[in-house]
DNA sequence: CCGAAGTCGTTTAATCTTGAACCAAATCCG
DNA sequence: CGGATTTGGTTCAAGATTAAACGACTTCGG
């Protein structure tokens, strides 16, 4: 845009290079592991990895929860868990039930299948996660937890 | 399944889940940051996350990428990319060009209105960036960077 | 030089994902 | 109470994404 650029103007645009590069390593590590994980998850028990985040929720909480809890918890739209868990009904792993007190709202749970299948993936996926955190450092882990604490506030916040 | 679990399965159950919740918190962390970023490229530049990033490699190596070499930094299947670079292109923001050496390549490179569009989006994500870690003081974010790059280490190894 | 193996990119089907518009039920408040 | 607002879910269109199969070109080992 402007070919001339003071010295001021030109420190303020090079002053966020860290943060830009912290973010995007970041980024990186978050990927590689999700990748892994979908591969596997896909390969070991031909599920997607959506599917599987959704049914670990439900497995936390047996009562069941609504579709706008799941869709706050997963950090995803609306419609996006709409989708999901209807071909999640159609995979038998999970079941709708009207909300007992909200008319506009419904409730899903894991079936007992859903259960046991579940059960049967978080054994190995926690298994997974711990072989790729393998390298760090426990004190690296407890301080990379700390600091990522921190991080989300500060997201958070802004 | 089973009802009556001695102590040591017990035990291997439970051995995990710290990594577990690390890898959570992590991937809280990322989504957070990623939903606030797509959120403001789509208001203010009505573009969509994963074009930004593609320009983004693009606008580091003038002279061009290959498709292939766009799918690895990206970390994205072969046909994404292909989808992404021909919606870019529709777009009028980067150009196709045969390979000089090699008949199966392709190389895209930015179109100039591309270079020009990418370099305020830029300006504003390094901004955005910065602000989402503002609060997390400047000697964690060099832990961070550096615990980051072990785990990247841990996870290649894995 | 030639065949085998690998690499590059495209295509397809299925799934995922978003954002926006929409209806219905619940809640708020005057 | 009753209208306005909020909240819960669905639907739709567009785009993103993967995995797998494929054709074309390159490279490698005789």
């Amino acid at each position: 845009m402007n070919a001339v650029i003071d010295r001021e103007t030109l420190l303020a645009e090079v002053a966020h290079k860290d943060e830009l590069r912290l973010w995007l390593r970041l980024l990186t590590c978050t990927t590689m592991i999700e990748t892994t994980i979908r591969s596997r998850l896909r390969e070991q028990f031909g599920v997607t990895l959506p599917r599987f985040d959704l049914m670990a929720q439900l497995q936390k909480i047996p009562a069941g929860l609504t579709l706008g809890e799941l869709s706050r918890r997963l950090m995803v739209t609306n419609g996006n868990v709409t989708g999901l868990v209807e071909r999640l009904v159609v995979a038998g792993e999970v079941e709708r039930a009207p909300h007992p007190t909200d008319g506009r709202a419904t409730t899903v749970r894991l079936t007992s299948a859903g259960r046991a299948s579940f059960a049967t993936m978080a054994r190995a996926h926690e298994g997974w996660v711990a072989a790729l955190f393998a390298d760090v450092p426990p004190a690296d882990r407890a301080v990379l937890m700390e600091v990522l604490g921190r991080l989300k506030r500060s997201v958070r916040a802004a």
